[in-house]
DNA sequence: CGCTATGTTGATCCATATCAATAAGTGTGG
DNA sequence: CCACACTTATTGATATGGATCAACATAGCG
């Protein structure tokens, strides 16, 4: 866990981030000199929120959980997969972090000096452009997740969610779910018991759990309950 | 209501917002000669999400309320003053609405081709900063809306509500709310009811109501309850 | 092989939504 | 200027989604 330099080993996978696909050379290598990398063993608080952001961060391998916490209470909002980077806004705008992060299993993890990554957006062109998309991506997710939330009963998201992890699982009748039920709960804005029960619900469209395995019968009759909208559901738009 | 190219009279308002204000002279210009202005009338829907985004929307006077839809339901997500922007991040990916806007009150608007505002992103440095600290800081906002709703009972979420409300009128102990309480309350992720009964459940921490006025006898009694969190509550961090 | 964290199930409680009735504005047209 | 229609706000009664508490089962893990 000590504080290495990057190797270079692990220049291409964030070469190929769309953050970083469009910068020129020079200025990708200047972003690599001074960013560090450290492997992390699971559940390790690498991030708390209110601290200052000197860092933006990058998963290399494993994932990690964004979270938020008030008053003794605590919620998942977000979980990070490889290769993909976290607090970019803070980052941006030079201010504490509003979530904390949590490795959920061994992970790799870069870290690139915030002021670097704002002084190589004043330079180059096409890191600036990547940034402001990336952005306004995040920012695209935030709104579907808010809607999701003011818009949906708890029963719907949890449907909405299979759906959209069956498409991800290349339209398999079956799949596993990615992580553990308690986080999926706390994700979807429930408790771990209302999750458990929700499950149960949907057997009326045809949901089938065995432990982590999701079977569902008929795509459609899910559908006509869940009714997923793109503007809430879609991932890409 | 006919579409016009924008007078110059409305020119130093929008130089003014801090996305226009480092910009180049001659973008700047650039921007205004291809962008319209209109006056609204109240309850005007100004787009619909969904649509395809090829203006950047600027209030100039007025307000505009951005809800959304979903299944027969309806949710306000937040509320445009002057003088600033809406649908940024659409403009900036090229991507639909994710939210709808209509005008609350008699509203001036000016409109920016999209593709303009993505080809002037490119050529100058000034306003491609501004571009993206304006969509960090509009990230952070949906965060913290989103851990409020997550993390606090409706009761919290109108108690925190009404301390900023507060600081937001200098400090005064009477104020006036700023919109009808039924859009209120939909902010607030709730019903008009239970907003009705939420005031009535304030009143033992000495918030007292008189139609759309307010007045807190005693502001620490309030946040004990409250627990306001600068990384939820603070609309500048 | 136990220990500890996770998941399930049942009973109950609480927050919030829904339904219904009424009151109070607000704007419109006569 | 008033009468009417219409929307908003309040209040009460009730229903329901979801949380909490408790007991138990189970699965990883050292």
């Amino acid at each position: 866990m000590a504080r290495l330099g990057m190797p270079e080993s692990d220049y291409p996978d964030i070469r190929e981030l769309h953050l970083f696909s469009e910068m020129a050379d020079e200025q990708f290598m200047a972003l690599m000199r001074g960013a560090y990398v450290q492997n992390f063993p699971p559940r390790i608080e690498l991030i708390t929120e209110g601290d200052s952001s000197d860092f933006l961060h990058i998963v290399i391998s494993g994932s990690v959980d964004l979270f938020s916490t008030w008053n003794g209470r605590e919620t998942s909002m977000a979980t990070v997969y490889p290769v993909s980077t976290f607090i970019l806004a803070a980052t941006i705008r030079d201010a504490p972090y509003l979530m904390s992060a949590r490795t959920l299993e061994k992970s790799r993890i870069a870290l690139i000096p915030s002021q670097d990554v704002r002084a190589v957006f004043d330079v180059d062109q096409g890191f600036a452009r990547a940034i402001v998309t990336e952005l306004a991506q995040c920012y695209r997710s935030v709104i579907k997740a808010q809607k999701d939330l003011k818009l949906r009963t708890s029963l719907e998201r949890l449907a909405n969610y299979l759906l959209l992890q069956q498409r991800h699982s290349g339209d398999a009748a079956e799949f596993d779910l990615r992580f553990e039920k308690r986080r999926l709960a706390s994700m979807l804005g429930m408790t771990p018991e209302n999750l458990s029960r929700a499950f149960k619900a949907l057997r009326h469209y045809g949901v089938a759990i065995d432990g982590n395995r999701i079977r569902i019968a008929d795509i459609e009759d899910l559908k006509r309950f869940a009714k997923p909208d793109p503007l809430i559901d879609d991932p890409s738009t």
